[in-house]
DNA sequence: AACAATCACAACCGCATCATG
DNA sequence: ACATGATGCGGTTGTGATTGT
């Protein structure tokens, strides 16, 4: 057991002790551990008819012996009404892993492409389940490459490793961008909420980075549309830009981005194997599947070939490389005993 | 049945960032 | 511009449940 481990840290002064502060959940008194079925009566019924408020002064008025910080973790991971609980469905896991490929350990970001799934949860269940499962078919989760590319990146497949960067550090702006306006709809939120209007609910967990006060359901008002926009809206706008990225010559583009975008639709010359992608009729997976499962090929699948015999490579071989690689994480993603039907 | 090993996930901690005065 | 407090995020741990021996 690691020394600061919380049963050591009662026996040996840390840093903070030193140096004069102390974390909120050590004042004397505070519980810490697992919530007791009254301890969440407790918080559920001062949320509803309170709202959360200041997290700090929450637990002395909702008679807590809490920390506000554990009242908050209780409250955005396991209490709130919107949270969806249970198994990860096929199609969430394929989510979580295409986004985790794009984006890293950024668990808040992915959990935006994720309606009423927290973070941690997210996070609890890539370190539970699907690392292991790419470590099992020899993916580095971290790289999503697999073992043998290791080799092969080093021969010539730099400038698709550099646009696969491009676009996460594209898809990373864009959260970020998206993060800062759901903090000005706030800022906007809160001025009313001075001007004594009621706050609009936090409900969604995909905007959660963006601290409004939850209040009762039904208690919105016309404020709710200063929330965070959709990534949805953002990411067809923005798709022609990822496409210039991944290079994809201009007459094929339309075909490519078909599955993406969901006012696209897909032509009929379009290879099978996209149409047969179980994806969700609409939102941002769409886009991100597609995505990926176009330019996972250059991460994982490549040959050795020159920059200019990769822009060259046919269009099938193009797709039938990227089916593969996700063909073997869905594949072994659809190995789980408790999960549903083949995807492709 | 008893024990050990492993799994799953809730909860905690420290740090970073943001908001405010 | 700076200090301080509040909140969010990601890494990690603790512990009950499950499985294997």
């Amino acid at each position: 057991m690691p020394i600061h481990s919380q049963a050591k840290r009662a026996d040996f002064p840390s840093l903070w002790q030193i140096m004069g502060r102390s974390p909120c959940c050590d004042k004397d008194g505070l519980k810490k551990g697992p919530w007791t079925p009254e301890e969440d009566q407790k918080l559920l019924a001062y949320i509803e008819e309170h709202g959360h408020g200041s997290w700090r002064s929450l637990p002395e008025k909702a008679g807590l012996q809490r920390c506000g910080k554990s009242c908050r973790l209780r409250w955005t991971n396991y209490l709130r009404p919107d949270i969806k609980r249970g198994k990860f469905t096929v199609q969430e896991e394929q989510t979580i892993i295409q986004l985790h490929a794009l984006l890293g350990n950024r668990w808040s970001a992915i959990a935006t492409h994720l309606p009423k799934r927290t973070d941690n949860e997210i996070k609890n269940y890539w370190n539970t389940h699907l690392k292991k499962r790419l470590v099992k078919m020899g993916i580095d989760p971290v790289t999503h490459k697999h073992k043998n590319e290791t080799l092969l990146s080093s021969t010539g497949q730099s400038k698709n490793l550099a646009t696969l960067s491009h676009m996460a550090q594209w898809e990373s702006a864009r959260l970020e961008a998206e993060a800062r306006i759901a903090r000005e709809s706030k800022l906007l939120h809160v001025q009313h909420h001075r001007n004594n209007k009621p706050a609009a609910p936090d409900y969604c967990l995909a905007h959660k980075s963006s601290s409004t006060n939850w209040t009762k359901p039904n208690q919105g008002n016309g404020d709710q549309q200063l929330e965070s926009p959709t990534s949805t809206v953002t990411f067809s706008e923005n798709l022609p830009l990822m496409i210039m990225h991944l290079g994809i010559p201009m007459e094929n583009r339309n075909s490519r981005v078909a599955v993406s975008s969901s006012t696209s639709s897909i032509k009929d010359s379009d290879h099978d194997w996209i149409k047969q992608i179980n994806c969700p009729k609409e939102g941002i997976e769409e886009g991100f599947t597609s995505l990926l499962l176009r330019d996972s090929v250059d991460r994982s699948l490549s040959t050795g070939k020159n920059d200019e015999a990769i822009a060259e490579s046919s269009e099938y071989s193009y797709y039938e490389d990227n089916k593969n690689y996700w063909n073997s994480i869905l594949s072994l993603v659809d190995s789980s005993p408790s999960d549903s039907p083949t995807m492709f």
